[in-house]
DNA sequence: TATAAATTCTATTAAACAAGTAGGATATTT
DNA sequence: AAATATCCTACTTGTTTAATAGAATTTATA
């Protein structure tokens, strides 16, 4: 998992606290939970444009989360942030490809074992949520 | 999972399929499964310094397997190429690094799930060997 | 209404990694 | 001696990662 990702989880775990009743500055979730500000800005933007946050501008602003904390699925953050969740593309969801390399997925060998560790770990990743990592 | 990991698979179980009796050349190999030839070579050197496979030099040599097929675990080619198995290295068995951004690992929510998860995906990648993926 | 506080946007950077390619050295068989 | 095959070292090219920088925009409040 890339930091941008990790951080990305640290960020939504440290909204998820005042959920629903306060929103945080990114320089207070930048101290708190020791991720560079100027990177973290950019992340909380890309939680923005994934609509799982929203932002307040201007003094006294800050971010909030969109959505219940127990309604944010892991799942859903990684794929924002690290794209497929499967460890080879022909078994993934979202993010299918054909191997160039592999004449039938059918009978591909490595096609079946992957799958199998795919759905697992999809599973795990889309049943927990923000509020388990609290 | 990187295209070296890919192709290492590929080419244990094809060597695999002519084991023990026979040994084949790597450009045989690169044929067959559609892997670069040069690039093939360096992964069966690393096979061969991890000491899955073996080869005989010069005109009428090639590679072949040193252990049986249901003996080569895949989570040990995984290992072998791609590092870790788990997606934080806070929670890695044998590529353990501390996250310098977490004050404590036992307190951590997203330390817990990737525990998790970790050990799902290391269960079947070292209950799976080549002779699953054949 | 000016100022400070905050997000938003665009660009840049340095280092590492991925996926090969190249060419010659070495060993073995025929 | 010639052909065949592995072995070794280095290089290349493109992409990604993990940031950093600076200015533009929006908003509250003194």
């Amino acid at each position: 998992m890339s930091k941008k990702c990790k951080y990305a989880f640290k960020a939504l775990a440290h909204l998820a606290k005042s959920y629903p009743a306060t929103h945080c500055k990114t320089a207070e979730i930048a101290h708190l939970e020791n991720i560079p500000r100027k990177f973290l800005e950019l992340i909380l933007l890309d939680l923005k444009k994934g609509g799982f946050v929203n932002s307040k501008q201007g003094a006294g602003g800050g971010y909030y989360l969109v959505k219940a904390p127990e309604t944010i699925l892991l799942g859903e953050i990684y794929r924002l942030f690290d794209g497929a969740i499967a460890l080879l593309p022909c078994v993934s969801l979202k993010f299918y490809e054909k191997c160039k390399d592999c004449p039938d997925e059918v009978a591909c060998g490595l096609h079946r074992v992957f799958l199998q560790i795919r759905d697992q770990t999809l599973k795990l990743m889309l049943q927990k949520t923000v509020s388990d990592i609290l």
